[in-house]
DNA sequence: GCGTGGCATTAAGCCCCTCAA
DNA sequence: TTGAGGGGCTTAATGCCACGC
């Protein structure tokens, strides 16, 4: 019950992903804003304020990076991006106090949102667990029943009680307001609707389960793992994402034309009985090819690849 | 005076560029939507509003997508990405009447906005110029200041005349309202501003070229280029934008582990006096490989490498 | 649990205008 | 021409509550 239900309609969730990206994405500005909002937000389970924020900052920066190059001419830097010079000002503004003052700009600032990396450090402190002390504490349960109800937990947890929901709504709110940044303040009002969908990610991630039982008035919460580690195919996600962060990075100094910096795309029809052959020697050859080039001491360097079905021919 | 001015401070545009994108952006996520505003505003020239709002859209399709995953159930999806149900159900009722009824959301759709890609045409349909005609149209000019004004302009122009403000924001109007999708109403009203936007981004990418002179009551504009064709820092930027889509697509493949889909990075320290051996034999390698394992006929097959210095040890 | 409705606040993307330097 | 201000419209992100199932 902590996972997302696999319903059982047609299609799988990773293809109706794909028709989604493939029907409604006829640019590629479009399809890397999908593959990244479903990223960010599916699997890393940022906010989808969050996401619209990190945009939006963004796209300050570009119109800030415009107004520096314009001479800092705001009618100008406003006519090339569409936004009133008034606006453009403000953005600058906005933009300088980050940088002068250290105050932040709304970033994703982590892969995944503080709360779930935080939770289970928090939880084992403020609601630590022995061997040979009771996981559940509730007064209304005999001793019998407390067992009963232990026994049906998994067996390796972390070292932790499980708590109620009003426990866990208290852990949550401080998380919440451990911004660790340098801005002193909480900005942050933690509304119920915000801590209910906090809740509901942590349960989402397998970080934390729930347990319901005929014998509890409230359904109890139970920290599921000892310290945050994303499942298989998150951390995929979230290696896909640095990967293409970087492979953009590498791209832009391609387009700079910066030395060194070396771009390859081949496009050709593989022999079907041969792929993977050709996989396999691919990755020998760059392997390989690493090594004969590297000595210690050398200059920093680093090679993205990837390969595999092409779907259309430009 | 068609080109951004490169401006006298002390750092280049893109080193101001390079250092927003690493100073603002800890996370992978955040650089890459970084880079994708600055190739999207400033390099193809859209619109500071329509780069926000792709990025909403994207949004909302991850929202939709996590929607049908959980048998379309709105308070879930809403919990899940923090969204309030009504306006999940507003989400999903605006993408399924994209995907049914063909209503368009609003991407970014093409590379360039269309009036960008749109204008030389249209201007050579509507004030062509012939070898021997005037390219300048004014009644309050003598001849002699009609040839002397048309001297100064460059010599390969298009077969175009030149206009007035009036006949270009015409132009502009025009193009704006041609939305050649299958929305029949134009839901754009067109506005001053935006108008002005246009005018500005066409001289800017130097489509558009603006004639001022003491002879003129007003500045004339005329047609640059004959068919849209951006300049090569942008044709490269354009390419990058299209191969990072590429490799998150391809990537994405890698995080579902579909078959013959390969991801490879090579990280090293490369021998600073065989770093151009190293590219070029790269180089090579992948191209006879790539031939070594072509048929015709066979599976098609794409791959993409980017390689470069690299800027911190992960 | 779920869908649906109402109601409120606030920011910000848009539009337009004027005036002084 | 640019900066600075004023005034206005509309959407939508975010919050809350309540009812009926």
């Amino acid at each position: 019950m902590t996972e997302a239900p696999e319903d059982c309609s047609k299609v799988s969730p990773a293809d109706e992903h794909r028709d989604l990206i493939e029907a409604l994405s006829p640019n590629a500005s479009d399809s890397i804003l999908l593959h990244l909002a479903m990223g960010t937000m599916k699997m890393a389970g940022h906010r989808y304020g969050s996401f619209l924020d990190a945009a939006t900052t963004a796209a300050k920066l570009a119109v800030y990076s415009t107004y520096l190059e314009q001479g800092r001419n705001l009618r100008k830097t406003g006519f090339l991006h569409h936004v009133e010079p008034k606006r453009v000002k403000a953005i600058a503004r906005e933009i300088e106090a980050s940088l002068e003052d250290g105050k932040f700009l709304k970033t994703l600032g982590t892969r995944e949102p503080y709360y779930l990396i935080g939770l289970p450090h928090l939880w084992q402190e403020k609601f630590p667990w022995q061997p040979g002390q009771p996981r559940i504490c509730q007064d209304h349960l005999t001793e019998g029943e407390r067992q009963q109800l232990e026994a049906t937990l998994a067996p390796n947890l972390p070292q932790a009680r499980l708590v109620d929901s009003y426990e866990l709504a208290e852990l949550i709110k401080e998380l919440h307001q451990s911004p660790d940044k340098s801005s002193e303040s909480s900005p942050a009002p933690l509304s119920e609707a915000l801590s209910e969908h906090i809740k509901f990610r942590l349960i989402h991630a397998g970080t934390v389960f729930q347990l319901d039982s005929p014998l509890l008035l409230d359904p109890l919460y139970g920290l599921a793992l000892e310290t945050y580690s994303p499942q298989d195919s998150q951390q995929r996600a979230l290696t896909m994402i640095d990967d293409v962060a970087e492979f953009f990075r590498l791209m832009q100094g391609w387009v700079e034309a910066v030395p060194q910096v070396m771009r390859a795309v081949e496009v050709f029809d593989v022999d079907p009985a041969r792929k993977d052959d050709a996989l396999k020697e691919l990755d020998q050859l760059l392997l390989k090819w690493a090594d004969r080039y590297h000595v210690e001491g050398g200059e920093p360097m680093v090679m993205h690849l990837a390969a595999g079905p092409r779907t259309e021919t430009p």
